[in-house]
DNA sequence: AATAGTTGTCTATTACATTAGACAAATCGA
DNA sequence: TCGATTTGTCTAATGTAATAGACAACTATT
């Protein structure tokens, strides 16, 4: 078991007290049902006041993580981080098949754009191209698990936001431009805090971490076909290679 | 640009702003040499005081990236991160060759333990066999880039330890068991903040996010060899698949 | 029924984050 | 050289984070 303290770094003590808990209970160390140590314990362990930690368990509480009992103690409710599984081949909602009962993408809204130098390398055009621009919630059982953009060549895909719109999938809306099958050929992964449009748009506490994902599509003849910038907030998923 | 602000979520303004500069540092609005928008501009791009965002410069400025010169304004200093690549086969030494002039790898500690569940599931033993846990830092250019702690199975690998000791890379101490040829299994990506020892010996400011990697070595038979979590700090390195 | 152990609530105090304003010091161009 | 622009420094006021202590409310065990 960790110890935290020192100095703050800007990140309050209650919220770091926050993240070591949920983090005993993603890595298992603490299981669905299990009781948390008391306050006075967790107190000691983080060489914080009492009033400190409750004021993590609250949050916890509040994202249904933990639940406290007056008398008995503060237990462990609900323990699970979905999988989001990377290859070459990666589909998004095949690969969270099985771990979510409701998968729903939600399309937040699409414009044409000049590439800028970022997404121009990506897709092998000229910065200043025009590309569609392609914006997305997904969420698995209600809960918000990715926020992500795609841009897309325009010269190829001029009236991909109308097919996306129609509530195709990518898949589904590749092959209607005659593409068959296509693979991942990079995928880049870093890490950051969320800022505030992220933060509600994925329902998150502000502060929250994310995992941040940009992967290069490429269809049969190893041509890029899409670019896309995702946001997963790494308290509700990991990725796996 | 993205604004931040509303509420604090236990992540302070000055934070957020360190973070978000130096997002755009690294993402590339913002490239070595450019002089920064000046601190009343970046004050009312956040919504906060010119006090916070100076508070926000001189984090980035005592980690090197700006510095501000008075009268002239605010200049970007370095702007590197490094990529590590991820892949079937994935050397730590070859994949950032190149990146940087010098790579150190430093032997923290060894010791012998009983396989938890995790480590046990990783390498395909029983739980509470013996285990070789390895602990060591890496630099490059004697900048901390990944705290890595790996576990082997004592019985195949009695005396792994002395033999990382003697200096040898892991390619050439499997090499010495007989191993010539290792790949990767998989690769499970996950991002926290760090804690204090992590934040300590990674040279981090406290609050520092880190990418975590769990990564599965098998041999030529598929046979798990080695499990490893490695932990990159976010804004020195990122992933690439 | 009594008791020990646990979470819930209240008040008070101290340290830090943030805002606010004013002016000094350095740079650059007209 | 002047004036506009920019960073550097100081003082002060306010709100949030964190600590501290006391006691109520509830649970389980003896």
């Amino acid at each position: 078991m960790t110890v935290l303290k020192d100095v703050s770094g800007g990140v309050a003590l209650w919220r770091r007290i926050v993240d070591a808990i949920r983090l005993d209970i993603i890595g298992g160390k603490l299981a669905e049902g299990d009781r948390l140590p008391t306050e006075a314990a967790l107190a000691e362990r983080f060489s914080a006041n009492r009033h400190t930690v409750r004021r993590a368990l609250a949050v916890l509480a509040d994202e249904g993580v933990v639940g406290a009992e007056q008398g008995r103690g503060t237990f462990v409710r609900s323990a699970r981080r979905l999988s989001y599984p990377i290859g070459k081949r990666t589909r998004f909602s095949e690969g969270l098949a099985g771990q979510a009962r409701m998968l729903t993408t939600q399309h937040l809204g699409d414009r044409l754009e000049n590439a800028n130098a970022t997404v121009a390398a990506a897709l092998g055009i000229r910065a200043g191209s025009k590309v569609v621009r392609l914006d997305a919630l997904s969420s698995a059982d209600g809960k918000p698990i990715s926020r992500a953009t795609t841009w897309l060549a325009y010269r190829r895909f001029p009236d991909v936001a109308q097919r996306v719109i129609g509530g195709q999938r990518m898949t589904a809306v590749f092959a209607s431009y005659g593409i068959n099958d296509y693979s991942r050929a990079s995928t880049r992964i870093s890490a950051r805090h969320a800022d505030v449009e992220e933060t509600q748009l994925l329902g998150l506490a502000p502060g929250a971490i994310l995992l941040v994902s940009e992967a290069v599509d490429v269809d049969s003849d190893g041509v890029p076909i899409s670019y896309a910038l995702s946001r997963f907030p790494a308290e509700r998923m990991e990725l796996v290679v």
